[in-house]
RNA sequence: GGGCGGUUAGCUCAGCUGGCUAGAGCGUCUCGUUUACACCGAGAAGGCCGUAGGUUCGAGUCCUACACCGCCCACCA
């Protein structure tokens, strides 16, 4: 003990404690005999690339858990898995080739593709595990789940066969939101709003006068629209026809009243371009009017477009602005006007909106719910999943903490429309849907005979997340971790996917299993940089955990992330609080060291309990009681930050800088030596214990090198 | 346009159910090479807790307005 180094050297420890977690197999439930069920499934990391920051900061808080749980005795199950993240790893392997070769998808095989992508996934997968191993999660790697493993594939595709018998999951014909980049629709969820400037145009229609940015997709218009209470209007009437000089030769144009115009806007009146416009398309649907399709797939204009036909939108509009001007019925161009378009977030471009026929979640479909073990809807009984999602938290069988994200999570519910589930990338899962003729067939394996031709399309990533609460414990089996871990008892997320994963997983685990999913929600805020900012690789602010790791330690990462880190606020990274902490790792080995150093006793033999001898050692024997009590009540809160700041200050400023250095005289008394020795002992090691679920390397690392055979992580939490 | 969050020391943040003489880390200053630790110790400077009202014996903490910053949602042609 005589050769233990002055400074702490966490890379030693890490490697060791990792190697003996592993050896002992202490994080498979299925060792641990008794005690209450605890489960948590890790958020499946997306398979993109590697760990951030962010999931730094969600290990950590989800091990932190999961380690206190163990000590309490709960059977705890943290388990570990990644997601193949679909049209995301799609967009990123693209991007790679086309940067290499210039080259896309379609210059290869839907097989040759799909295996690119394999090799990809594969490869970031295993680098992501070995980082999640490194962040010391405590996870039984025994149970590691992949969104597009077997039992996960099987999973997906029961899901999707009984939610389509059910009649919730339909094919339907409709506006969806097209990406000519990446040629596949996303859901209205992956859509991010980007503020653009661009040109405003001003045309004479007819009478009237129309504003637009879009002059290429005006072909089609041959409705006019206005607000039916705009009196400068007054005289025009609903369904009353006009013929006017337009792009490419004179049309007839109907007058529509519709509420929905903004008389403010504009001139308070506009065309509409059903086809390619979600606004524009649901006057259509209203109003039963002709829909158009003025763009193909690819971007181009259609043959409607006449001269244009076969031009790129870029192009076709500046055609399209110079003929009308030719024409004289442009009247002005506003130059700077801003608006917001929408672009596809996982890697694509601008987003066309595009008729369909694509698959769907009815959200407000009535069905009957067979099976029920959520209060306040009894099996048997109708409801739909917009109800469904509501009830379990409105009821309080979830409980999201923050709370006030409850309010988010309503109002994301109340404005949801049906969720589109295909895409039209070759990685992911494939619609379990076969076509022959006008035969349709659904079911987890292809039918028999020939001539079956399987949909071609695959699931949104969402789909198979969704079901991560119970595919990762068997689902569709009845198996015996479904039994004992679902619902599971929380789930720890950032709060950045509420919408994308937190509510799926209700949607999906309360239809097809009639339960909740977890009783707890715990979002965590995001890690931003020094200047406020979101970390991104693109913008070259993001910092890898692994650097960080390596410079200051697992565990001083660990404890700044949580340390400062009020739940579901967002934190500036500080890396000279890691610093800080590192610090505070190494002065907790100190505390060791001269601790070791001073122990002339057997620490297997330390039973009962030290007295106060001294007013000193009074002082600090009610500290440490109280010092049990606030962390585990802070835990049990899920302040980890205040948990994490009240040991801290114990363990430097009562421990270290007050008894510590009171120690130093009662260890030269005869009579007082041997209980200060104790205290000393007793106050380590229950500080050990208190930390090891925030710092497990060094409190494990310490814990063996007093001479216990035994392992911390599965010690007993401090009682007071 | 609707909703949510933030505004506390030079910087980044805590502050749970109202009692704070308002805390931490980093930074700054003074002193100290005491045999656990200089990745240290002792001490200090630094805050009208965004603004204005209100409730209360008492408010950083509750209420009401307002301002600024950030985020989410929404079909501004």
């Amino acid at each position: 003990m005589q050769d233990l180094p002055k400074a702490y050297d966490p890379s030693v420890a890490e490697e060791q404690m990792n190697a003996k977690w592993k050896k002992a197999d202490v994080f498979n439930p299925d060792n641990q005999k008794e005690g209450k069920p605890f489960c948590m499934v890790f958020p499946p990391a997306n398979v993109t690339g590697i760990l951030h920051l962010g999931h730094a900061l969600s290990v950590s808080i989800e091990d932190i858990l999961a380690r206190y749980k163990r000590m309490q005795g709960f059977k705890t199950l943290f388990l570990p898995g990644t997601d193949h993240a679909a049209i995301a790893t799609q967009a990123k392997v693209e991007a790679e080739l086309y940067k290499k070769d210039k080259k896309t998808h379609r210059d290869f095989s839907r097989e040759e593709f799909l295996e690119m992508v394999k090799d990809y996934a594969k490869n970031s997968q295993s680098t992501i595990l070995d980082q999640l191993n490194k962040l010391g999660a405590s996870v039984d790697w025994s149970r590691l789940a992949y969104t597009m493993d077997k039992k996960r594939t099987l999973a997906v595709k029961t899901a999707f066969k009984r939610l389509y018998e059910k009649g919730l999951i339909y094919q339907g014909k409709r506006l969806v939101n097209w990406d000519p980049k990446l040629q596949t629709n996303v859901s209205d969820d992956e859509i991010k709003w980007e503020e653009e400037t661009t040109k405003f145009y001003y045309f004479k229609y007819g009478p009237f006068t129309i504003g637009t940015t879009r002059p290429e997709t005006k072909f089609g218009d041959k409705y006019v629209v206005m607000h039916p209470d705009d009196d400068r209007y007054s005289k025009y009437e609903h369904g009353q026809k006009i013929e006017l000089e337009w792009i490419n030769s004179q049309i007839e144009a109907t007058i529509i009243k519709d509420d929905s115009i903004d008389m403010e806007l504009g001139t308070g009146v506009m065309t509409i371009t059903p086809a390619h416009d979600t606004t524009d398309y649901d006057i259509a649907q209203k109003h039963d009017l002709d829909i158009e399709p003025i763009i193909d797939l690819q971007g181009h204009m259609l043959p409607i477009a006449g001269e244009f036909e076969g031009q790129y939108i870029a192009k076709a509009r500046k055609g399209v602005v110079e003929k009308l001007e030719q024409k004289g019925l442009l009247e002005k161009i506003d130059e700077k006007y801003v608006h917001r378009i929408a672009t596809n977030s996982r890697g694509g471009g601008i987003i066309e909106p595009q008729i369909r026929k694509q698959w769907f979640m009815a959200v407000d479909k009535p069905f009957t719910l067979e099976h029920s073990e959520i209060d306040g809807i009894k099996s048997g009984s109708e409801t739909t999943l917009k109800q469904l999602m509501r009830h379990v938290v409105e009821s309080g069988q979830i409980n999201i903490i923050p709370n006030h994200f409850d309010k988010t999570y309503f109002h994301w519910i109340d404005n949801l429309r049906d969720w589109n589930i295909s895409r039209q990338i070759v990685f992911g899962h494939q619609i379990p849907v076969w076509y022959k003729n006008d035969k349709v067939y659904c079911d987890t394996k292809a039918p028999s005979g020939d001539d079956w031709k399987q949909d071609p399309d695959t699931l949104d990533t969402w789909f198979s997340s969704g079901l991560w609460s119970f595919s990762t414990l068997g689902w569709p089996e009845e198996t015996n971790d479904l039994k004992t871990f679902h619902p599971n008892s929380i789930l720890e997320t950032g709060y950045d996917i509420l919408f994308f994963w937190v509510a799926r997983m209700v949607l999906m685990s309360g239809s097809l299993l009639g339960q909740v999913p977890f009783n707890t929600v715990y979002l965590h805020g995001l890690i931003r940089d020094s200047e406020r900012q979101k970390m991104s690789k693109s913008k070259g602010n993001a910092i890898d955990p692994l650097d960080i790791m390596q410079k200051y330690g697992t565990d001083a990462l660990r404890f700044s992330l949580v340390y400062a880190n009020a739940g579901g606020t967002d934190t500036a990274f500080m890396e000279d609080r890691v610093k800080g902490m590192k610090h505070f790792a190494n002065k907790l080995w100190n505390i060791f060291r001269f601790i070791s150093s001073n122990l002339s006793l057997d620490i297997e033999k330390l039973d009962s309990p030290p007295s106060a001898n001294t007013d000193a050692d009074k002082q600090i024997l009610d500290s440490l009681e109280l010092i049990i009590k606030d962390s585990t009540k802070h835990i049990e809160a899920y302040r980890f930050n205040e948990a994490a700041q009240a040991i801290y200050q114990f363990v430097w400023h009562e421990l270290a800088d007050k008894y510590i250095e009171a120690s130093k005289e009662q260890l030269q008394d005869d009579a007082n030596s041997e209980n200060t020795q104790r205290i000393l002992v007793l106050c380590l090691e229950t500080s050990l214990k208190l930390l090891h679920p925030f710092m497990p390397f060094i409190t494990e690392y310490i814990w063996g090198l007093l001479g216990h055979k035994t392992i911390l992580a599965t010690e007993e939490w401090p009682k007071s």
